[in-house]
Order: structure tokens, then C-alpha cells, then sequence
DNA sequence: CGATGTGAAATGCTTCACAGCA
DNA sequence: TGCTGTGAAGCATTTCACATCG
């Protein structure tokens, strides 16, 4: 279910908070989700919750992990270091339990040699004895789009299962490997739909006072 | 329809290779969906295509570029000017017709006043009254995730109706703003429950020879 | 008593199959 | 003849409502 790592996330800053158990009704105002949906959800992953109580936070994040598969290590590459790659590499993003960061590759001669995030930065050449060695899962392109479809090819020869597309291009893999985009574009394009269907039924204007409830909790940095 | 963005992609990239005449069972192949649902989606458009012959790619991007409005201008700002920042500032993604960075900000006096991809960096104290003259409609935060929030918060008051955060945090915004993440780690763990499914059915070995079909031209850079 | 877990109804999305048009 | 456009069937997801349990 793609609304497990939303919940997982929000579980967790509860957790730091100090709350350690949560109703289905909280945590559904806090993912934007019904609370019907949060306890359909949850229910697949087992009986977590207490009736009368709500959900234990800790127990919930285990099952959570156990169902996404976070409980095992996914080693990780990243392909391509100009700007995007070496923020993503130093980001710490991946830090987060279950990934690993394991070999950063490019082409460009002025890179490869350098280190950054405490890895070497290899030539895409090795990326089939790396690979072998590390047994890596996951492949995250930052290449300018005119190389990324040769790199995902070279994945997926490979082995490497799972892409992660930054580049903004479509790419074409066989069937039987993962592929998804996170794409600027595609997602502005995205809001602009949505946007532009809800301009038609009312005309917004600013929030005098919008009633927000946030999570105030220091989290990691991407930037 | 979530997948239009995409459609319009490879329309893009089959017209600049020359392609102007495509039936929905390439298109198809190409998207990774089925034809089916290729030609129900565009059905909603209207009645594009010509029977026995296909889709006229640029008949169908122009009027997906109506439908998703990106006929018209929507005013952009960044806020937070760290590496994400800078590299999404320059990345030219925002280019793409439709959509117009005017605005940058952060609250680093290092960075604050100086320029980053032609334009000036603000303090986000000047936020509302930019956002009034230029009538920002998207707003995207690259801010550390401790800061995420508190930037939310101010975009709707401002009026800004469409988020865009890349920050690691779960935000709460009201009902009526839109808001998408665009996240790294969400984007892992989707791909590990996916991936850590599969393995249960099939265990993967490396492809020997990937018969790939690919679409070979330059577009645009993120890195 | 309060909140979960879950059948059953409602809704939405996808696939199928083919009529209809160039 | 080839490929689109589209009702109808099939499938998945969401919502509802309430029995059930701590």
C-alpha cells in the first residue's frame, strides 16, 4: 500500500513527541486520509490496534517495517554526480534504516576519482563488478536525460531490480524491474491539474487564519 | 489523470524525433499501460484520434497542455536555497511552458541578496508582499524538514493554493490547498514493499539481453 | 463506553470486446 | 482493413455502519 510510509513517518515524530499511542481518527486528520481508510490499512498488516485505546506508535512502525520489507538492507548506487546526485548522496535521505548507500558512479573524468559521502565515485565501467560484489538492489539515476536510458539499461543488465528516475525522461525497462520517477515536472503538471479543475468551481483567496494543527518536531535535512 | 503528464512527455519526444502519427498501442508500450486504458484516458480529452490511423501527437499534447492548464502561467517560488534549492533554481525543469519561477527565498543572511539562477534571493519576510504582486500560486519548500511547516504556514496564508515539498516531513495544510511530496524515502519504501512482494513469488537473477525498446533523444537536464 | 476490525454497499478504475468510422 | 471510441463486465479501493472487544 503506497500510505505506509506516510504513516510510518508520522508515527515516528509522534513518537519522538513523546505520544506513544494514537487513535485511528488522529492519525487519519494527520496523513489527510478517512479514519475508516487508516484502520482498513492497518488491518491488513495483522490485529495491531486496541479497542477503546487506538494504536500502540511503536508497534505499528515495527509491522510497518516488517510489510515494507525495511527490516532486511537494500545496498544502493547512485548514477550520475553533478548537482542533484551530490545532494542526494550527502542528504542522508537514504540514512534512514533499511537503505544503504554503497557506490556512487559517472562518467565525467573531472569526478570519477573524487569522493564524496565518504564513497569513492567509480566509473560507470565498474558497474557491473560492483554490483556483483555489493549485490545491489536499487539504482537511482541523476544523469542528464540524455543518458539515462542507457544507464537504466546498464542496471538492469546488471541485475539491479529497482530504478529511481530523476531524470526527466521516460524510461523503458522489461517488465519485472520497479521503476519510478521522481519527477519535477510531472508533479507541477500534476498540481496544475488539479488546481485548474478546483479554479473552476470556487475562486480561492488567501487564509485570513487557517486552523493548522502541525507535528513541530526537528526532522533529517535534505537541503 | 495522473498519467497525462507522462503522455505528453512522449508525445514531446516522438515529435522531436520526427513521429508525428502514433496509435495507442505504441503509446501504450511506450507509457508502460495498457492500450486500453491509453485510449479511455484520452477519450476524456475529447475525440482526438483518427480511426485506422492513430493520434496526432501534436493534437494530443496541445490538448493536454489544456487540460492540465498549462495554457496558462503559474507563478512560482522557491523557498529554501540549500543544495536542493540552488540545483532545482537552476535546473531549467521549471522552464517547461506553463510554469515560471519568480520568486526565491530563504532566511540565511549568507544567502540572503545574493542571486541564484537571475533571480535575487528575499528574505521570506518580503513573501507576502511578493506574493501579492505576483500572484504566486505554487510554492515549493526545500527547506530543512524542521522548517518545512513553519514555511507551509506562511505560503497559505499568503494565498499560495499549491505546495510542493520536498522537505522529509509530513505537513498539514488545509483541505483546500494542494499539496504533493516529492520524497525521497517515500519513494524507497514504495519501491521495498514492491520489490521485497516480488521476491516472494520469483527470485531474479541478472538479464542476460534486455530486449528494450527506448526513445533516444536529448531533453532536458535536472543535475 | 470508546475505538477497533470487518462484512457489505458504493464508488472508481481497468479490462474486454466490438461497433463504427477513416 | 486497422484502429479508435465506448458500453458493459470485472476488479480494486473506499466508504459505511455496526458488532465486538478492551
Amino acid at each position: 500500500m503506497v500510505r505506509l510510509p506516510v504513516y510510518q513517518r508520522i508515527l515516528a515524530e509522534l513518537l519522538r513527541s513523546g505520544t506513544d499511542t494514537v487513535p485511528s481518527e488522529q492519525l487519519a486528520v494527520l496523513a489527510r486520509v478517512t479514519a475508516a481508510k487508516v484502520r482498513k490499512d492497518l488491518s491488513y498488516l495483522g490485529t495491531l490496534g486496541t479497542r477503546g485505546t487506538g494504536y500502540e506508535a511503536a508497534v505499528v512502525v515495527e509491522e510497518i517495517d516488517r510489510a515494507l520489507g525495511l527490516d532486511q538492507e537494500w545496498p544502493m548506487a547512485i548514477v550520475g554526480l553533478g548537482n542533484l546526485g551530490h545532494a542526494l548522496a550527502n542528504s542522508g535521505g537514504f540514512a534512514s534504516h533499511g537503505f544503504k548507500l554503497v557506490a556512487l558512479f559517472d562518467v565525467d573524468p573531472k569526478v570519477v576519482g573524487s569522493r564524496v559521502a565518504d564513497l569513492p565515485v567509480r566509473h560507470v565501467e565498474e558497474l557491473a563488478s560492483v554490483s556483483r560484489e555489493e549485490r545491489l538492489t536499487i539504482g537511482v539515476i541523476t544523469t542528464p536525460a540524455s543518458s539515462a536510458q542507457g544507464v537504466a539499461d546498464l542496471l538492469v543488465r546488471c541485475g539491479v531490480c529497482s530504478i529511481l528516475n530523476f531524470a526527466p525522461r521516460v524510461l523503458a525497462v522489461p517488465q519485472d524491474v520497479l521503476l519510478r520517477y521522481v519527477d519535477l515536472s510531472i508533479e507541477l503538471q500534476v498540481m496544475s491539474f488539479y488546481q485548474s479543475r478546483r479554479l473552476l468551481r470556487s475562486s480561492r483567496r488567501p487564509h485570513a487564519l487557517p486552523a493548522l494543527r502541525s507535528i513541530s518536531l526537528p526532522g533529517q535535512d535534505i537541503s
